[in-house]
DNA sequence: TCTTTTCCATACCGATTGGTATCTTTTGTC
DNA sequence: GACAAAAGATACCAATCGGTATGGAAAAGA
């Protein structure tokens, strides 16, 4: 029973980076931090890591699954209706943040600021995997649209990351804040905005 | 002519300062890269800063001054009706994107992200000169809800943060793709949005 | 002109940084 | 149990970090 699963450390060291990385930024947060904060040593680290920067592309990875497990297991997912699914993604956002700043924030969004210049290969990680969680909502959005809005002169992709936008805006206010109150105010223009978009009427 | 004008160094380093954190964030800023950038030593700046915290809190209140320069000399702050303005601000916002995505992006929101658990005076001083740039446009929002909007069920303030959120996180995804694109679109569905907020047929 | 204060340059420092070298321990495999 | 490979611990290092000490030049006040 006390035997080592596999990568136990180096799972340990990309959650422990994850966290510290949303609150302190990606050049704040050392190596010493991590390995501390994971209860591992450095000889651990660079056993896993060529170095800091693999270890933050990394973390972008582990991110996507971690949200991706989230986000698919949410019970708007099941919905039917695309257009019940788009609003069901926002409303899902919006229970989020009742939890603590830290724990809604979204460390690709947070670290592409930091890196977008100077690390090139995390910044392109970052954008990937934004992409990947959008491309999933631009199915639905797409969906809805056919049904709801088709000839609406937007496109479902720019839609998408349009309510992007606004969630990536609001995480910067509530961390300026201290407070999500604005950002649940923000989601909330978001959603009446989408319903107007996608008029139910025509049902 | 060769005279010393006052705390020509300091501004120096302040403008170095504002470009440098744009670029790289603000852990990852030196105080020697700064120097370096303003063309003065470290001797002059430990002279006008006791430390590079205080560089950072006086960056924001000189960002603030910049910043407030250029949207009260812009043309949209000279239109009558206040929908007007509202939309001209978001047009004005729009045609600073065919600038350099370094050139755009805001510094406070580049900064709370990065500092907002770790350094709480900075925290606060972006928080502060956000909000005081959302105040002018919750006024012209207020204003053009009284005229075009007096029923609607959210508030000035809710509207200005949501469009504030919009940027925000438009300037993020134009960062994550080096490209303004993304950040265009969401301007044209924010746009959108407040001329269905605010209808003209009442007029 | 003399003096005081502001401003800025040089040199330096302790602490911390990412990273390496080396060695021991654990784990899977035969 | 033998053995190779993976995993992790310890000690260390050069470079860089923010910050200090100090001295001199320029500006301002008298």
């Amino acid at each position: 029973m006390a035997s080592r699963p596999q990568n136990k450390s180096k799972v340990k060291l990309l959650d422990a980076a994850m966290q510290l990385i949303r609150q302190k930024g990606y050049a704040a947060t050392t190596v010493d931090d991590i390995c501390a904060a994971a209860g591992v040593t450095k000889g651990s680290f660079f056993h896993h890591f060529k170095n800091k920067d693999e270890l933050g592309i990394e973390a972008t990875g582990q991110w996507e699954t971690m949200t991706e497990a989230v986000f698919g297991a949410a019970p708007y997912r099941s919905l039917l209706d695309p257009r019940d699914r788009v609003l069901g993604y926002v409303d899902f956002r919006a229970t989020m943040l009742e939890w603590d700043v830290q724990t809604f924030t979204c460390l690709l969004g947070t670290m592409v600021q930091e890196v977008y210049t100077t690390h090139p290969e995390l910044r392109a990680a970052c954008n990937e995997h934004m992409s990947n969680h959008t491309a999933k909502l631009i199915d639905d959005v797409e969906a809805a649209k056919r049904l709801y809005a088709p000839d609406a002169p937007w496109s479902a992709q720019s839609l998408a990351y349009y309510i992007q936008s606004v969630l990536q805006g609001s995480f910067i206010f509530a961390k300026a804040k201290l407070s999500a109150e604005v950002a649940i105010d923000s989601l909330g223009h978001l959603k009446r905005h989408l319903e107007t978009l996608f008029p139910k009427t025509q049902n």
